[in-house]
DNA sequence: CACCCGATTATCT
DNA sequence: GATAATCGGGTGT
């Protein structure tokens, strides 16, 4: 489930100096195999592997010829497929090296998307399939902020399964990205 | 090999 | 709100 990593700190090492990190306040969950809306649902292929590995691994994609997306595999069980996609943060340390990879200062615009905060965080595929539970690693999650309060809502950008509120996020952080369509909502309908 | 299209973003009207 | 940008994954011939 993508509402327990809601408040939690993600963490990315750089060099000796250099350490990123903020708190997470949106992602959504993808129930790989048994999920229309997940790159695991039609079965492995070389780009989605990592999703059928352990759990606590980083699956790292790369689309619409621009963007990197983060998740973590959630799975407790092999094969299964299922992820959290990390949709928005809230800078916390790094601030500086952030905003010169985004070309923003804008505090709140810096990591409020899946591909801006890969941007911020400068994750690419280089990083798909590393262990972030162990502490050297590149990407690591820590405990951040205790009861956080949170929200759910369809997810963002997909045209299958839309019904699922598979969406979560802080309720109160200006650092989520955009609502839901009102498009997708009519589209499911029809 | 050709074709389609996407878990998005920046920028324009 | 609408759309161009941009490219590689997945599918079918």
């Amino acid at each position: 489930m993508g509402r327990e990593i809601i408040g939690k700190k993600l963490i990315r090492t750089l060099t000796d100096e250099t350490e990123l990190s903020g708190i997470i306040v949106e992602a959504e969950a993808y129930g790989g195999n048994r999920d229309p809306a997940s790159h695991a649902f039609r079965g492995k292929t070389r780009r989605n592997a990592v999703l059928f590995g352990e759990a606590g691994h980083a699956y790292v994609y790369f689309t619409y010829g621009a963007h990197y997306c983060l998740n973590f595999v959630t799975s407790s069980k092999i094969g299964k497929a299922s992820a959290v996609l990390i949709r928005a943060v809230e800078p916390v340390a790094g601030v500086d090296t952030m905003a010169l990879s985004r070309r923003t200062t804008v505090l709140t615009q810096i990591a409020n998307g899946p591909g801006k905060l890969t941007r911020a965080f400068e994750i690419d595929r280089t990083l798909n399939g590393i262990d972030v539970t162990l502490a050297d690693s590149p990407i690591r999650v820590e405990n951040g902020i205790p009861n956080v309060k949170v929200a759910t809502s369809r997810r963002i950008g997909i045209n299958v399964a839309a019904e699922r509120k598979w969406r979560f996020y802080s309720a109160d952080n200006l650092n989520v990205s955009r609502q839901p369509s009102r498009k997708m909502a009519i589209k499911r309908e029809s």
